[in-house]
DNA sequence: GGATTCAGTAAACAACTGTTTCCTCGAACG
DNA sequence: CGTTCGAGGAAACAGTTGTTTACTGAATCC
């Protein structure tokens, strides 16, 4: 399933630099945003000569792009298992919350990068993200499409589902991450807020149903 | 109601320059983020000299304070008028939709830099903006406790609830502005999604307040 | 095993940054 | 009306930035 090319140890060592340059920049964007990064800051970082950045990417941006993939990687997967795991609303609620919070603990870095930039100031990287987050949410809707609730369902309808259940978790992620940094509420209010609002938009879903579908 | 002090020739200039600085500076972040602007490029956009930022700004995050609460300014008192006019769920709804509409396309600028830096890098301004919606949640939430069917509804669920209005909003916002440059989907689609959600959050309500307030 | 490719180096470039110190000159005050 | 005050200007400071050009030396290819 996995593309793997059999690899020289030349092309190793390159790789094993460019990605050193991604982890580099993504320590530097905690506190700062990508539209302020130098490209100077980040070779520094790795110990390697500003030069040597061109070998990799063609300018910042193009790093923020790059940097994209890697942070939205695992998270879709994770999301999708957990959704097809459990059916029970309650259950895929708490489940879900719980996996976003430790997703959170585990890697905050690319998750800090990926809330700041959906709105930053890079144009390429906004609408990279904006792709990323448009595929994760067409996998939500085929899994919900599954449920029985999803009756007289439009895909549509579904489409629109998915994107405000993204949008929350989204939402959840960047209040989890400033309840790291005790800005706002604790890890333990965001987590409940965050169960009600989706507990909220259950409801709203089979009412839904329920009448006009 | 409005406090007005009577004001010299002498610092109606200096109120003057201040308000070119930060006209200027919205200008110049509709294509970078804060982080990234430097002082001598608002004061050179103004026409003064570096050193005249001094006077009114200790730095750029000092200047990002200031901006917070011009851009949110008049949205907390529309969208309030708007929701006490109207009672009936499916006209708030549409005019709501609308006065955003009509508000993003009459202060692009404001509105982008709320957006862009509600989760920037700069943490004085994301805590400014943090505490400015906090308010537009309570706002939100006493109009909301004043409907019939806020029946047996606790403060806090009505601040939750009022929570996920505000956040639609502001995910609104940005919606509109990514379609007027193209970005993404089209005015009317975005306006069209953004009522469906509304619509299932409003259901959601209903159905809440039916079973377990 | 010799030729070639290419990741990373070294040094220099002009342009820019935030901040300091001192100065100017018109309005405000007593 | 003379004095004080303060918004803005001039010039210089040491650092920083992105990019170019020419190079080295080790892994790869034939």
């Amino acid at each position: 399933m996995s593309r793997t090319t059999v690899i020289g140890a030349r092309e190793a060592q390159k790789l094993k630099t460019r990605q050193a340059m991604l982890d580099a920049a993504l320590g530097l964007l905690e506190e700062q945003s990508l539209s302020s990064l130098g490209l100077r800051e980040v070779t520094r970082a790795v110990g390697v000569t500003p030069t040597a950045f061109y070998r990799h990417f063609r300018d910042i941006e193009d790093l923020g792009v790059a940097l994209v993939d890697q942070a939205l990687g695992n998270l879709h997967t994770l999301v999708r298992a957990t959704l097809v795991e459990h059916d029970d609303a309650e259950d895929r609620i708490d489940h879900t919350v719980a996996l976003i919070e430790r997703h959170v603990r585990a890697h905050p870095a690319h998750l800090r990068f990926l809330v700041r930039e959906r709105h930053g100031g890079v144009r390429a990287v906004r609408l990279a993200i904006a792709a990323q987050l448009d595929r994760f949410v067409r996998e939500v809707a085929a899994v919900l499409a599954l449920d029985e609730e999803s009756g007289g369902w439009s895909e549509p309808e579904l489409e629109m589902l998915a994107g405000l259940l993204v949008d929350q978790m989204v939402l959840a992620v960047s209040a989890f991450l400033s309840a790291m940094l005790d800005e706002g509420p604790t890890t333990a209010e965001v987590a409940a807020a965050t169960r009600l609002r989706l507990r909220l938009i259950h409801l709203g879903r089979e009412a839904s149903g329920r009448r006009a579908p």
